[in-house]
DNA sequence: CGGCTTTGACCAGCGC
DNA sequence: GCGCTGGTCAAAGCCG
């Protein structure tokens, strides 16, 4: 591990959010049909004690999801959207909650208060880079999680968040 | 010894 | 109807 992971590793264990620069969260376009937007407002209804933002999902972010827009008309947001092109067509059908982040981050297994399992790995076509599957190990947890990082720039990770929590937390 | 990661195979959905 | 891609499962191995 070289200098940069071990002072990111530092910052997790201790204090997420100094290391932890969310630098590009947003919700991705091709995701922010209805049934995506819906979804975020069912969250913050249905979990009025996560909605202070997307510390609910990542521990050491303060950031807001308040302007997603803002932060994703930078280029990177503009891979996200060319590479979701060719597999977003129409998902108004049995699509789950889904919240997508995009960190800045050399791990890809961010410390957000819960404990995952890796269920899957797998090759995706528009990047050259795997992407990989989780699952909450919480008993009747139905929160999976999918991370890959950015086609353009391997220090982004997108984490895609399906579904909610039962309970509040692992630790 | 228990839990988790890894990896290949299998299955389902969608597009052509 | 066929082929392709994404998503999930299950067995084996590894680590704590």
């Amino acid at each position: 591990m070289n200098d940069a992971e071990t002072n990111l590793a530092r910052s997790f264990s201790d204090d997420t959010h100094s290391g932890l620069d969310l630098q590009d969260l947003y919700l991705s376009d091709e995701w922010m049909d209805d049934d995506l937007a819906s979804a975020v407002s069912g969250m913050h209804q249905s979990y009025p004690h996560q909605t202070s933002d997307a510390a609910a999902f990542f521990s050491g972010s303060s950031s807001s999801l308040g302007h997603p827009e803002s932060s994703s008309t930078n280029g990177s947001a503009a891979t996200a959207t060319a590479s979701a092109e060719n597999q977003v067509k129409k998902e108004n059908k049995k699509v789950k909650e889904r919240v997508a982040f995009k960190t800045q981050s050399e791990v890809e297994v961010l410390e957000d208060g819960f404990k995952w399992r890796k269920y899957g790995k797998k090759m995706v076509k528009n990047s050259p880079n795997p992407r990989n599957y989780y699952k909450c190990s919480a008993d009747g947890c139905p929160v999976k999680k999918r991370v890959e990082r950015d086609r353009d720039d391997p220090s982004f990770v997108i984490t895609t968040y399906e579904g909610f929590h039962n309970h509040s937390s692992m630790n």
